[in-house]
DNA sequence: TCGATTATCTCGATCGTCGAGACATTATCG
DNA sequence: CGATAATGTCTCGACGATCGAGATAATCGA
């Protein structure tokens, strides 16, 4: 691979880091926004997150989806229960267990804030082909493999190729 | 655009808040391994990145970079030249302001952690085509331009097609 | 020269996070 | 069934990052 070719794929990498600063700006924006700081949003996501997929995070797995101590998450919930978001419910089955459900209103401002900008995204890949956005999938997808690895501090990554054979 | 075509992309959208929660643990990974806090972090890549353009960040323009008042900056400087990663130099020009300039030791960890980032997603690069690599340099500049929007507060974007023409 | 401006630092207060341990509930085992 | 261990959350005290207000020092403009 020449020169032009490796700088041509570091900028993508470049690229890709400066759009990682603005989606957490978009995050910060939010927090701003409704008197927050950077831990309760990723608190509220992982609420939603969860919400959606059907199931009430209890205050132990909110810690553990935001790493943090249960000093801190009950902190943390205190926080949000005090202006409205969220709601501690006991769990009958195991009254050990505190379930969260977030209030009407946190949903909807989340789903104002971060569903507008899915809404934006998918509008600006409207003009994209089929073939197109197959490619970026499959590079998306091969990135985050390479990042992952990298967050884990599993160097080095797998010498490429997986299994296209034919080589030797 | 049908259903199927619109979760296509909406896919992408999940796609890269993964991407992006990966690499802001590659950060918070890096700050772990050297004791360091995300602000910490964030302030060495401001550094570092101003040193690779050749200019030397002054404290009040690290502020700004990192979004943080005189006096958090004064803490911030204090800690990391504590640690040996910056040192302060003061301007023979205008002796108000203060230089920060890397330690070649921090440069070699920062060049070695987020280097060798930067090297793998280029490998994981290696086989996508020119054509290939075209069209997703495209999407992530018309994905920046949606998120910045939105991390500026700048709702609604331009609706869509710049100057297709051969509209009406 | 002297006031206004700029760049940084000091100080005291606030807030988020943590470790240690208390408390209540549930599971296990003799 | 009763004692003990394990689990889930909360309380308390401490620490550290950040901030606003104001001090200090250097430069610029008239």
């Amino acid at each position: 691979m020449d020169d032009e070719a490796t700088r041509a794929r570091q900028e993508l990498g470049l690229l890709l880091r400066r759009l990682n600063v603005e989606l957490d700006a978009v995050g910060q924006r939010f927090a701003d926004v409704h008197g927050l700081n950077r831990t309760d949003v990723r608190a509220l996501v992982a609420i939603m997150d969860a919400a959606r997929r059907g199931e009430a995070l209890t205050a132990g797995r909110l810690g553990e989806a935001v790493d943090l101590r249960s000093a801190s998450v009950t902190a943390l919930v205190d926080r949000l229960e005090r202006v409205g978001h969220v709601r501690r419910v006991r769990d009958p089955e195991d009254r050990r267990r505190v379930g969260l459900e977030m209030s009407e209103s946190a949903m909807a401002a989340g789903a104002e804030h971060f569903g507008g900008l899915a809404r934006d995204l998918v509008g600006a890949m409207e003009d994209y082909s089929d073939e197109e956005l197959a490619v970026v999938h499959r590079w998306l997808e091969d990135m985050t493999a390479v990042v992952t690895r990298h967050a884990r501090g599993e160097r080095p990554p797998p010498p490429t190729g997986e299994g296209r054979g034919l080589e030797f």
